[in-house]
DNA sequence: GTTCACCAGATTGTTGACAATCTGGTGAAG
DNA sequence: CTTCACCAGATTGTCAACAATCTGGTGAAC
């Protein structure tokens, strides 16, 4: 083996094994703050996060660079990071956001699409209308990120996929509390629907409209949950 | 005041003082890059930027992590960076989300406008008019800039506001090649004219409908000019 | 009792050296 | 002439130590 490809060195025990340590560090913070392993608000100690991964303090500290940059996180010069929280309002406005790139996706998806994508996104629509009848809102909800991924990859813009991938990482954590209200995953399926539908007869204006609709539909309910919970 | 901030201590004497040199050396990258200091393309040796700005090799290093997350700056292991060459196919995406986006700004701004801000819109269209006329493209396109940054302002959408700065700072070198179009000023100008009509009027669908039509009629134009400079 | 300066501990920012990896060129084998 | 292993130089990734800064608490002055 010359030069040969360091693919397979196992070095330090994990599974992918190629990445620098910077890069690792990366992903395995960004999934944390996404999972809720880190909360809002939580401090950011270098070296306990270093530690921790067992990687270097300079890596963790790159990593907290790069997440500053996506919105995740809050840094103040000596002061140390945070995992920044996301107010109700910048929610709303991340919701908007979304609408409108989302509208874009769905509009360029309509027009490059296959029968047979159309009929992959029925198949998913089938499997949001089990679980809604079996009760299940965390699996529907689930299926609803994976459709508007599938969408967003469908109308092959790599960019605005980026833009609205960062938007959603941004506020997975006020996701769940919309998916809750009662009487909206049943309004939120007949919506998808009426998505799927647009963009199966090829109408760019058609799907974008749904889209929006959709999602502004998404952003009142969270407006109105909002005033709920405000009065303490 | 107790403590007291450590607000004008002069330690290496420059102007503002106070950043740290990560951020110091992330703002002069950043607008090298914009300002063409950078081109495209270009290898970025963090040894021999440190050097020249006079600071660390790791403010350096975390800078290019920063810049890489903004699409600035493409990095690959262990063999180093360069200034991200964005593509025409690439900087077309990038108009179509602006478009969106812009669009969703025209119509908040158009909600919550004050009379004197409709004023202050008219007299920069009134600078741009006189611009025109004298045949000054360059200060044309600059006022450009500056009234689509002012609508993006009166908006009052932060992260809607940072989306778009993003974009913008993608695709700089891109945008004066729209501008230099023969006959295109002239409608640039009556497109802007309309959008501040429209939002004189407080109707936030008209003005969103006037934004993505001007920005449309943009791509329009970078996409024909693709076109006569592909042929090679 | 309140206010303030000040100090010790913790944490971040910076520096320099060292290890790991890539790149381009060189020379031998076929 | 072509192909390929290999090596030196350049460059990036990582580590450990040191300097700069913030934070919270303590005690004196009033």
């Amino acid at each position: 083996m010359t030069t040969g490809y360091a693919g397979t060195v196992m070095s330090k025990g994990r599974t992918t094994d190629k990445q620098t340590e910077a890069d690792e560090a990366y992903a395995v913070m960004r999934q944390s703050i996404l999972g809720g392993g880190l909360m809002p608000g939580e401090r950011l100690v270098e070296t306990e996060l270093a530690e921790r991964l067992g990687l270097g303090r300079n890596a963790v500290r790159t990593s907290l660079a790069r997440l500053e940059q996506d919105g995740l996180v809050e840094r103040s010069p000596f002061r140390g990071a945070r995992v920044r929280i996301i107010s109700e309002a910048e929610a709303a406005e991340i919701l908007e956001a979304r609408s409108v790139l989302e509208g874009l996706a769905a509009r360029h998806a309509a027009e490059y699409m296959t029968p047979e994508q159309v009929q992959e996104l029925r198949g998913l629509l089938g499997q949001m209308e089990q679980q809604h009848q079996a009760g299940d809102l965390l699996a529907t909800s689930e299926l609803n990120s994976v459709l508007h991924r599938r969408i967003v990859e469908l109308a092959a813009l790599p960019m605005v996929a980026k833009l609205i991938d960062g938007l959603h990482a941004q506020n997975v954590r006020h996701q769940f509390r919309t998916v809750l209200a009662p009487g909206r995953a049943a309004q939120s399926l007949a919506e998808h629907r009426a998505i799927v539908d647009a963009l199966a007869t090829g109408d760019g204006e058609l799907a974008e409209a749904a889209m929006r609709h959709h999602l502004a539909h998404v952003l009142r309910t969270l407006r109105s949950l909002q005033k709920n919970t405000t009065r303490s």
